[in-house]
DNA sequence: CGACAAGTTGACGCACGTCAAGGCCGGTGG
DNA sequence: CCACCGGCCTTGACGTGCGTCAACTTGTCG
């Protein structure tokens, strides 16, 4: 499928012990909902760091929600250029547009170890049929990402390279949080500059210089391929933040 | 509501006669489909160019679908910097973001004079509860949103000035098409060059230096707030665009 | 020990931004 | 009728934020 190993593992978290539902931003279920998607689940699986979930122009049978790890999307030009579109975190749907369309329009690599629950897309006219709250959540997932996906075209578009900065780090830690993954011994974010400077149309050399600044600045610290964040506030300043309410949300 | 006038209209087209259905690029609706949206449908809007459909932070009951006519997403920052984001055509879907998660995150202006139908944002529930064929068409309608912002942010990270112009305007010339803008009396793509330089995160200047290029070397042409192409594979190769495969799409 | 991935730093160049001025044209009002 | 204005496009001169090139460091893994 792609560099880095992978393998399938049998079921090992049942939905009903999901830890990932525990959390207050994620909604709760009815009982014949979480049957439902119990079904629906066909397996879980993990993969490596740098292993390709996803491939650009391919045809996946399957649909995933990430239980723990981080990812990215990202589309290339012919001649190498990458864009990276969005990370992915605990509890985000994976391979939608692939499944509604047939063929994926991007490409999706882990950032960390990951472990994914494995939907069959071909099931998901039947979640549409008999669970309509389910439909409808995943339709909000599909709108919460398109929201993200503009302020994303707001920051490469209109940003300076240092408020660009400042909003990606202050963007990942933010969303960190809401999945859950702060108090745990996660280190930080597990990227490396050119990931930033992939996801913000920047260049290595440039990127390292601004986040220097923001080091130096002691709003951010830097080590070991992981990010961490020092001062939020100064970063939301930095980078014109507006933060916007958060409801619990769904997911599948 | 915005600057432009505005005026609520009774209904005037039935969705049972509606001039896009007709319109190869879209599904055709079962009997019942079709009865269900026509009750859905709850009057007309109708706006002129430059008029403002929603607010940024607002919160509207309605939801759209445009029957005609040309507009645009932005957002902007603080201090005036303005993104658009995407652009809404016949067809399109308009508001569906703030229908699901409450506040807007951006808004929307018209380009030329638009008719929108009405829906009331209330209802949507009601469509996925009785319709799971039109809930998975507007799933599917936001899907194929998130993958243009996908390409969107590719362009304005990734490709260069002349490519990034290039690129748009094949990019709007291709959706004109498949909504069926083409052989009509419409003279082209009602833009300025400031929606152009808005659009690619470029200033207003360089925008025009680099559209002057494309029009000496013959591409397109401009005049009068509208422009047009003259030759699209040129614009296909400069932007190295890939073409996807054009299913027939959903539309409510 | 070499090889490679990730980060760092300085020197230099260019693609783009900013400033400034002017042209064209349709609309409005004297 | 002309005078004036504002929206849109155009062009030149000049400045700068960011890209490119190149070299070095540090750590890790074999």
């Amino acid at each position: 499928m792609g560099r880095g190993t992978e393998r399938r593992a049998a079921r090992q978290i049942a939905c009903s012990e999901c830890p990932l539902r525990r959390l207050a931003t994620f909604r709760d279920f009815s009982r014949s909902e979480l049957a439902f998607v119990a079904d629906f689940k066909k397996g879980e699986l993990s993969v490596d760091r740098g292993a390709s979930l996803l491939i650009e122009g391919a045809h996946n049978p399957h649909l995933y929600t990430v239980l723990s790890g981080w990812g990215f999307r990202y589309k290339m030009l012919v001649d190498g250029r990458r864009q990276i579109v969005n990370y992915i975190m605990p509890g985000d749907l994976v391979g939608l547009q692939g499944s509604l369309m047939g063929e994926m329009a991007h490409s999706v690599e882990a950032l960390s170890p990951m472990v994914l629950c494995v939907f069959e897309r071909d099931h998901l006219m039947s979640l549409f049929r008999e669970y309509p709250t389910l439909a409808y959540d995943i339709t909000w997932i599909a709108s919460r990402e398109e929201s993200m996906l503009d302020e994303n075209l707001l920051t490469v578009g209109r940003r300076s390279a240092l408020e660009r900065v400042a909003y990606l780090i202050a963007f990942l830690a933010s969303r960190a949080d809401s999945a859950g993954l702060v108090g745990r011994n996660d280190l930080g974010i597990p990227i490396t500059q050119q990931h930033v400077a992939d996801t913000l149309g920047l260049s290595l050399v440039h990127t390292n210089k601004t986040i220097r600044k923001l080091i130096n600045q002691d709003m951010l610290s830097w080590g070991d391929g992981n990010c961490t964040v020092l001062d939020r506030k100064a970063l939301h300043r930095l980078a014109k933040w507006r933060d916007e309410e958060r409801l619990p949300r769904p997911f599948i």
